[in-house]
DNA sequence: TATTGTTATACTCTATAACTATA
DNA sequence: TATAGTTATAGAGTATAACAATA
C-alpha cells in the first residue's frame, strides 16, 4: 500500500515535469518558427545556417552530429538552402568522399544581419528574467539533459 | 562600449538558456519517439490518445486547444488513429456540428496498460533526480513558460 | 570492408484556404 | 454570419534502406 502510493506520487510528479518542459518547448518553438517565417525560414534550415556560422564550412557528417539531422534528410535540407543561395557544396580535396557545406555571401549576410534580429525578437519575450534567474534556470534544464 | 558589453552578454546568456532547452527537449523527445515507436504511435497520435484517456471523450476543438494541434492537421490524426481502431467518432446530439472523438475498447486499453509502460520506461531515465530535484527544475520551467 | 553522401519510398505533420452542414 | 469539421494542396521533415564513389 505504502510503495504503490509512493509510486504514484513519483509517478505524478515525474509526468508533471515531462508536461513542464513540452509546454515549455511548445511555447518557445512556436514563437521561434513563427519569427523565422518571414525569412522563408524552417527551424531546420535556420538550425543547419546558425551552425555553419562562423566556420569555414562544414561536411555533411559534422553538421548531421551538431543538429541531430540524419543524413538522408539533411541532403533536402541543404538542397533547399542551396536553392535559395544561402549554402553552397564544396567538394572536399583530401578525403573525396567529403563534401563540404559553406555559407554564401547571402547565406552569410543572413547570419550576420538576420540572426541577431531573430534572437533579439526572441529575448524581447524573456526582458522579464533577470540574470540570475536565467542562470537558474539553465542550470536547472542542463542537470535534466543529462539524465536523459 | 558599457552598453554594448553588458548587452552582449546577456544575449549570450539568453542564446545559451535557449540552446539548453531546445538540447533538452531534444533528447527527451528522441527518448519518447523512440519508446512509442514499439506501439506504432507517433507522438501526436499519442498525445491525442493521452488527452481522450479518462474523459467521455472531446470534440474536435477541444483536442485541438489541448494538444494544440489546428483542425485540419487533427482531422488526419484523428482519421490514422481510427484506421488502427484506437478511436472513434460519434456524432453529437445537441449542436450536430460537432464531433466526439472516443476511445474505443483497444483504445482505452492501450491508454491504461501500454501508457503506464511508456511512461516508467521514460522515468527509468529520470531516476537518478530526486523528488527535490524535479520539483526545482519543475519550478524553473514554468517560470521559463510564464514570460513566452 | 567501411564510410560519405545521394537517391528512392512511403508516411506523417504543417499551414492555408476553400468548402459543407449546421447554428 | 459564425462555428465545427472536412477536403484539397503544397511543402517539409522523418525513417529506412539500397546505392555509388571513395577510402
Amino acid at each position: 500500500m505504502t510503495t504503490i502510493t509512493v509510486d504514484n506520487a513519483s509517478k505524478q510528479s515525474f509526468m508533471a515535469l515531462v508536461r513542464e518542459l513540452v509546454w515549455t518547448y511548445q511555447a518557445f518553438s512556436r514563437l521561434d518558427s513563427d519569427g523565422l517565417r518571414q525569412y522563408r525560414l524552417t527551424q531546420p534550415q535556420a538550425d543547419v545556417i546558425f551552425t555553419l556560422g562562423n566556420t569555414d564550412g562544414l561536411t555533411f557528417r559534422e553538421i548531421g552530429e551538431l543538429t541531430l539531422i540524419t543524413k538522408g534528410t539533411l541532403t533536402g535540407v541543404v538542397d533547399r538552402l542551396e536553392k535559395k543561395s544561402l549554402v553552397k557544396r564544396r567538394q572536399g580535396n583530401e578525403d573525396r568522399r567529403c563534401t563540404r557545406v559553406v555559407l554564401t555571401k547571402k547565406g552569410n549576410r543572413l547570419f550576420r544581419d538576420v540572426f541577431p534580429k531573430h534572437i533579439a525578437y526572441l529575448k524581447s519575450h524573456f526582458d522579464q528574467l533577470s540574470n540570475n534567474e536565467i542562470l537558474t534556470i539553465q542550470r536547472a534544464l542542463k542537470k535534466l539533459r543529462q539524465v536523459f
